[in-house]
DNA sequence: CGTCAACTGAACTTACGGTACAGTCAACTC
DNA sequence: GAGTTGACTGTACCGTAAGTTCAGTTGACG
């Protein structure tokens, strides 16, 4: 059996994530997760704890996740360019194979809910897609050094377009409750990188 | 002045797109439009009637938005790709140029606290992003008989994919904080539909 | 037996959504 | 200028649901 935190975490994450942070309540994630409403509080020490629990966790994944299937894709081809196309393959499948679909994402839950949250929580946030930015970035770097871009390209707004088209894939997807649209986008932003660095 | 139920929907916008819905209570808004709580539900029966208008009236805001903007696009060129691209960059300068920056997406907002609606909301939800879909689509068909993209495309993705940008762009630039993201995002996909289907 | 983590269960406080309704007041209609 | 209507105010009230606190229980382990 996993450890009572974790599933408290699982199951506001998912709760969180259909109806929004206020409208969870802590009566019913304890019910979840086979305890009292006292015992969440042995846990955390107030809601808020929670959230910044729920988004550290988010960001640490997320991050996991990116590391892994980007190494991955590097061991698969030495070019930075195949690399990078490789990856977004491979993360457009990723999000297509999940068995219930991508359940959505904390932090851009939180983007809209941000006034319920200490500035402590936002900065998180910023920095989580700070990283994103530069990581993609670095990467993106080091294509255009062995292909030149066909465009002058600003190499911030396209690390940043990696996240951006995740996110609002995501949305598109919940909104619409249709599966794939987030695999999909990304393999629209797989083509838009290969016509923009491939020769010819 | 305005009149007092336009005045409530804009501060319940704001206030919404901020905290959330559920925690934006009704004695705030009537606060905030100085007027009564009971002013509040001479207006609005109960809070679900006041997602519903709020949804609705952004919906109808976006969709003449477009309209408006991808007319005046297409009198600027007849080409149906350079007008496209002249969409694009007017609606990147417009959010860019908005004095306090876009304040978000109100449908993004929903597609996050979902179980909060009934459904008569969410498949208005769905409506818009699948008008929005058919409108690009559309537009993107056109471009794809003169110029014949450069890889095989799925126009519906495709159009999706106005949409998923400016939902992502939002996100970002909620998130970090930092105005002009959207407008960057939507100069990338301008830059991918230029080289998607652009001659030479 | 003592200790400690992991809880339980009840109590407390506040806030919110919603209802009901009597009364006000300015603007318009006949 | 009498009457009507739309747009409210203000107050009182209800139910309940939510966050938080805490004293006390339980069971495993040394």
């Amino acid at each position: 059996m996993a450890d009572t935190r974790t599933v408290i975490l699982d199951i506001a994450e998912v709760a969180v994530l259909e109806k929004g942070f206020e409208a969870t309540s802590i009566e019913e994630i304890a019910a979840a997760a086979d305890i009292s409403r006292g015992g969440f509080f042995y846990h955390f020490k107030d809601k808020n704890a929670l959230a910044r629990a729920l988004i550290e966790r988010y960001i640490a994944n997320e991050d996991r996740l990116y590391d892994d299937l980007f190494a991955r894709a590097r061991e698969l081809s030495d070019d930075p360019l195949h690399a990078m196309l490789i990856g977004l393959k491979l993360l457009a499948e990723l999000l297509d194979d999940m068995p219930n679909g991508h359940p959505g994402c904390v932090i851009a839950s939180a983007a809209y809910q941000d006034r319920l949250f200490d500035s402590g929580i936002r900065t998180l946030n910023r920095n989580a897609i700070l990283g994103w930015r530069a990581r993609f970035r670095a990467m993106f770097a080091e294509i255009a050094e062995r292909y030149p871009p066909h465009t002058e390209t600003d190499l911030d707004a396209l690390g940043d377009m990696v996240s951006s088209v995740v996110e609002g894939g995501l949305i598109l997807e919940r909104a619409l409750g249709e599966r794939g649209i987030t695999g999909q986008q990304i393999m629209q932003l797989r083509s838009y990188i290969r016509l923009l660095f491939s020769t010819r």
